[in-house]
DNA sequence: GCGGGGTTTTAAAGCGCTTCAACCAGGAGT
DNA sequence: ACTCCTGGTTGAAGCGCTTTAAAACCCCGC
């Protein structure tokens, strides 16, 4: 079809063979309103013949408007994976478009915001940045921000710009957990803590104040160590638990990368989960529901996230604020499988 | 700093700061050779000050080439990320920048490499795409194409173009994996296959041929099913086994997830690994590197592969097409962690 | 047959940067 | 004294598209 000599096809290529000015295709192309149906038409045929694709950087630079959405995204994150690709459908059905900048090892947070606002993006959307909130301050003056998972604690000065947030109720989430197992019948529910930040901090709370309300004794086992969040806190908590003798009938993990360590250690020490103890985790990672592991887990609606993140960006942007608060918080579900039973008949 | 009155800083702004051109700052700002060290210092020290961001945009659509390559990528994919991440680097090495496109359930490899050529891309780097070998030939007419981890076969006609093949000796990484066991002392190696795809296909034929080289049986499970690839075939595999009565004292699995979905259901049946059955995987998956997993498996040289694409489209961009053919191959290695010691004495 | 209202079309001015030919000083060479 | 360099510098022409104000057109009714 294409391919042929040399150059790219350009607008007025298109404009020429049709024999309209370069201005009514740019229209044409773009669902403008004005071109007739005619012309319309036409132009869109010989686009399609001559293999017309326009030219991004061009449109960019010409356009008022750049409708680009900048995401900031630690691509090694399944969760952060997940996010994208909804924040991409959502951003495609309002008119804007996604820019992705990778955090990696050797290119930080603000590495990647620089080459995002360079880019011409009218907006920014940070998954759970580890930016100080002062930072994130500074740069929400700069540019619209969506805080995706994040909460601004401590909240910055009433009269410093404040980006949006959008987040998940974490403090539900393992409220949830606790609902399902006190429901099963369960009594002693421990807790395996995350690392430091404000999430972590939320589902704690959530636990307690869940325990507490249903008069159980709240048991939090440590999670701080290098790295939290991962296995190896869950492992170093089931054997702590196995060290005591008296195992609790229920767990509720911090995370599934925690839940499954837990679960890892508790099958070495030929304990049945969840005949003699219930796992529940947190996040509904692939992970969780691998076949084999088949976790009982908290998950955040990530299409919700997503679609609330372009809302706000949105709302700013176009101005038509309707509704949308500063924060907007997200219910999480729980997904039930095989790591959760009704305890076992003591004896 | 800056955040003060309205517009951006432009290139102009920075130009009649410093009493210069715009041309002299663009040289400046680009480390081209030309201005002397006293403007250069002088348009520095302004720049700076006035905190100028170039425009991307305009600077690509201004520049004759645009130093871009273009990456597809699943972002889901730990290897993917890893990958990317070299690829971030190793271009920048080289002066060239990489745009990502993801590619997602609504939006396919095609679509995203529309994306990608829009985006006046130069170079294309496809990690193990499904396009059949016709569709990337012709894209390897439109542009400098490389092929991550994945052979053309059937090879194209040789008068089509012909995209560049950079991957790793899959059949070269079983083999490792097939020594390691038999100089452990083994000597009734299973192999768990992959699905359909030449990848596959070369970790069998490794597999088959270091067997039959050291004149031992060799014993292929089936791996195909829905998904290929996944747990639930490690797992099913090892039913197999099972139901035998009989078990082979080491496994290579085509990947690291079939080996899990391997390790877990023989946890399951109480057969201990290594001491029963060594098991080696493929990939070196952030699962298999789980420290409750430590799993014996094959490596790629991510990095290397990285490089290596770097290196095949700066060839062919650059034309200094030096010492580099049309594939590059790559040798694995093998990382040894607790899945695998020497056969129990039989007893 | 002409002014008026609406609909289509278009000329032209950028968007912010790069590039390249031309230009300009001030030595060096003859 | 005059030409020839040569390293520095710059004016001006784009890159391929969007946008806006204005032109062109068409159909009416008077």
């Amino acid at each position: 079809m294409a391919g042929n000599g040399g150059r790219r096809v350009r607008l007025d290529d298109v404009a020429a063979a049709v024999g309209v000015s370069p201005a009514s295709v740019s229209l044409v192309l773009r669902g403008a309103p004005g071109p007739s149906a005619e012309t319309r038409a036409r132009v869109l045929e010989a686009a399609q013949r001559l293999g017309y694709r326009p030219d991004r950087a061009a449109s960019l630079l010409a356009r008022r408007r750049s409708r680009l959405i900048g995401l900031l995204i630690d691509v090694r994150s399944p969760f952060h994976a997940d996010v994208a690709e909804h924040l991409q459908d959502a951003a495609e059905a309002r008119g804007y478009d996604l820019v992705l900048s990778t955090i990696t090892r050797s290119r930080g947070e603000d590495r990647a915001v620089e080459t995002l606002l360079d880019s011409r993006c009218e907006a920014l959307v940070l998954i759970g940045p580890d930016a100080p909130v002062a930072r994130l301050s500074e740069l929400a003056a700069t540019v619209p921000l969506v805080l995706l998972c994040r909460r601004l604690d401590p909240p910055p000065a009433p009269d410093r710009p404040r980006p949006d947030v959008v987040r998940t109720a974490d403090e539900s989430g393992t409220a949830l957990a606790v609902d399902h197992l006190h429901g099963l019948g369960h009594t002693a529910i421990a807790y395996v803590d995350g690392g430091p930040g404000t999430v972590a901090q939320d589902r704690r709370d959530g636990y307690l104040r869940a325990m507490t309300a249903r008069g159980l004794e709240p048991r939090v086992l440590p999670g701080h160590g290098t790295p939290p969040g991962t296995e190896i806190i869950g492992i170093r908590a089931a054997e702590a638990l196995l060290a005591e003798g008296e195992l609790p009938t229920a767990v509720v993990a911090f995370n599934d990368r925690v839940a499954v360590g837990l679960l890892d250690a508790l099958a070495r020490n030929g304990v049945d989960v969840p005949g003699r103890v219930s796992v529940v985790g947190y996040d509904d990672d692939p992970l969780a529901r691998m076949a084999h592991v088949g976790l009982t887990t908290v998950g955040q609606d990530t299409a919700g996230l997503a679609g609330r993140a372009v809302e706000a960006v949105v709302a700013r942007l176009d101005g038509d604020r309707a509704g949308a608060g500063p924060e907007q918080v997200l219910e999480p579900y729980l997904t039930v499988r095989r790591t959760t039973a009704p305890p076992r008949p003591s004896g």
